[in-house]
DNA sequence: ATGGTTGACTATCAA
């Protein structure tokens, strides 16, 4: 079973190259970020062409995240616990049957919290990681196969970034931001990128100024983080680098792990 | 060489 993650950067603006990626890379499940759309501008019709269940959760403009899935979703629940004020669309999560159990996969979008003086930015984006925590501590608890994949905007480690002095003052690389996101691997989630590869560099953003993309000036920032059943589980990943080469691509890339369950 | 794009939306904002 192949489980994606990819932040598509305008769903309405990208459905070729993600109609494109689905037939090539065929997933199982993935988890889309920034679909910047609501729920009725989605482009369902041609994702369900390909077979594909589509649940979303969008906004108007902004943000706005979805899951499309192989088989059939047992439950979703839309918008991450802990705040009821938050009006952003940045998480969904689906529960789906695999092997006799469950997988759980939730789609996130972490706010991106630049730039970090603003009073209201970074704070949201901290607010935002510990809600995040404690959803993981909950969903944990029930000790299944759980992915929470998505557009993290952390740079884990220096060396998942191109030049550590132009991001050191950063919302997605300070100090706090990187605690955040190791109280989350420490409750015991595995980065399943680096759990499979420790080569470097290994970016899947790359800016569309500068020519970030040709001088390869990129940031690893999507990940997919797996409880204990899931790690176990993992065979591979992989970085689907090329597709920011297609025309008209997003900034960012897919993010693949490949599981020994059977849908 | 001090670098500047893209999407959603229509004057900027967010990334």
């Amino acid at each position: 079973m192949k489980i994606a993650t990819w932040n598509i950067n305008g769903v309405r603006a990208r459905i070729d190259n993600l109609l494109a990626w689905l037939t090539e890379s065929v997933p199982d499940i993935v988890a889309l970020q920034e679909i910047k759309t609501l729920d009725e501008g989605f482009p369902r019709l041609e994702i369900e062409a390909l077979g594909y269940h589509v649940e979303t959760h969008g906004q108007k403009g902004f943000n706005g995240v979805a899951l499309l899935s192989k088989i059939r979703p047992d439950e979703i629940s839309r918008g991450l616990p802990g705040n009821g004020e938050d009006e952003q669309a940045r998480f969904i999560e689906g529960v789906f049957s695999v092997d006799g159990g469950a997988i759980r996969v939730c789609s996130i979008y972490l706010p991106n919290g630049n730039p970090p003086g603003d009073p209201v930015k970074y704070p949201y984006k901290l607010a935002w990681m510990d809600r995040l925590l404690a959803f993981a501590e909950d969903r944990l608890a029930l000790e299944e196969p759980l992915v929470l994949a998505g557009d993290y905007n952390v740079i884990p480690e220096p060396h998942d970034c191109f030049d550590v002095r132009a991001w050191e003052g950063d919302a997605l690389f300070l100090p706090e931001t990187r605690q955040a996101f190791r109280r989350l691997e420490n409750l015991g989630l595995t980065d399943a990128v680096r759990a499979t590869t420790d080569a470097v560099p290994l970016y899947t953003f790359w800016d569309y100024q500068a020519g970030c993309w040709p001088k390869n000036k990129g940031i690893r920032i999507d990940h997919l983080m797996l409880s204990a059943e899931a790690s176990d589980r993992l065979i591979s990943t992989a970085v689907e680098k090329h597709v920011r080469n297609w025309e008209k691509p997003s900034d960012h890339v897919p993010v693949v792990g490949v599981f020994d369950f059977a849908a």
